[in-house]
DNA sequence: CCTTGACTTAGAGTCGACTCGAAGATGTAC
DNA sequence: GTACATCTTCGAGTCGACTCTAAGTCAAGG
């Protein structure tokens, strides 16, 4: 019967993943989310899967995966085994506009330190000028 | 006191900076872009530094950057040299944050090779393991 | 003269990703 | 047994940043 033991409601789920309830509620509408398991009276119940997985797809979130990426990574994990390699094909891609965005991060820092350099020589030139 | 000669016009401004006429319209009509020259018929003229103020908010905004706070760091440049160390500051700050972005992309790099290499190995082994 | 094409403006529309609100059912505390 | 919190759905609203449209001006070419 009712074998889930460690499922939480959707607020601690908010609370365990660091997202809001409508946005929990907003991802499993668009699809995102498999249906998660549902309580006796209909309320949503997150397994501990269920956060962790949401826990991976922050992350990649977090790293400009946009949300149809994201459900595409989830379609293959629901798939199953058979998709490991496909899931490994988009780890790889992601990996590399991740590499990308750390490259071009640090050519902007480059500039950034550049033009500090600029502004502090500034600075001193009219500390001279008005000493 | 005729001395630009070299000032594009809108669509050449565009093809320079990356960005489409509509945006550079739209950036000069929320302010972020100082009223740009006009010829005589009241078309936008571009001069060489419009375009290379234009191009390093590129960057700003590649990484990140909001427009408002491209828009604060315009205004310093306009307002002219006293500002120079309010720009530095400004521009420290979102140093700071760049840093803080190759810092969770790193840490993201290695979760996903961590991933990868989960999947390597149930590529070899046909192992389920959960994502 | 007429068409073509680049420009002008103000305002509306789009898109991704939420974010919120209304209306209603149910569970828990007093 | 009634207040109150928490959940439910579904649709609408918001926000940042564009992106496009309509209606109009103007200069040059055939």
């Amino acid at each position: 019967m009712d074998t889930i033991q460690t499922s939480l409601t959707i607020q601690e789920a908010a609370e365990k993943t660091g997202l809001t309830v409508h946005t929990l509620r907003y991802y499993e509408r668009i699809g995102l989310l498999m249906p998660v398991g549902r309580a006796a009276n209909g309320h949503r119940r997150y397994s501990q899967q269920d956060i962790s997985l949401i826990r991976t797809l922050n992350r990649w979130r977090q790293t400009g995966m946009s949300l149809v990426d994201v459900q595409h990574y989830v379609r293959l994990v629901q798939a199953g085994d058979g998709t490991a390699g496909e899931r490994r094909a988009l780890l790889e891609a992601h990996r590399q506009t991740v590499v990308s965005q750390i490259e071009e991060l640090q050519t902007t820092l480059q500039l950034i330190d550049f033009k500090i350099q600029n502004y502090t020589d500034i600075e001193q030139k009219q500390e001279k000028v008005h000493a």
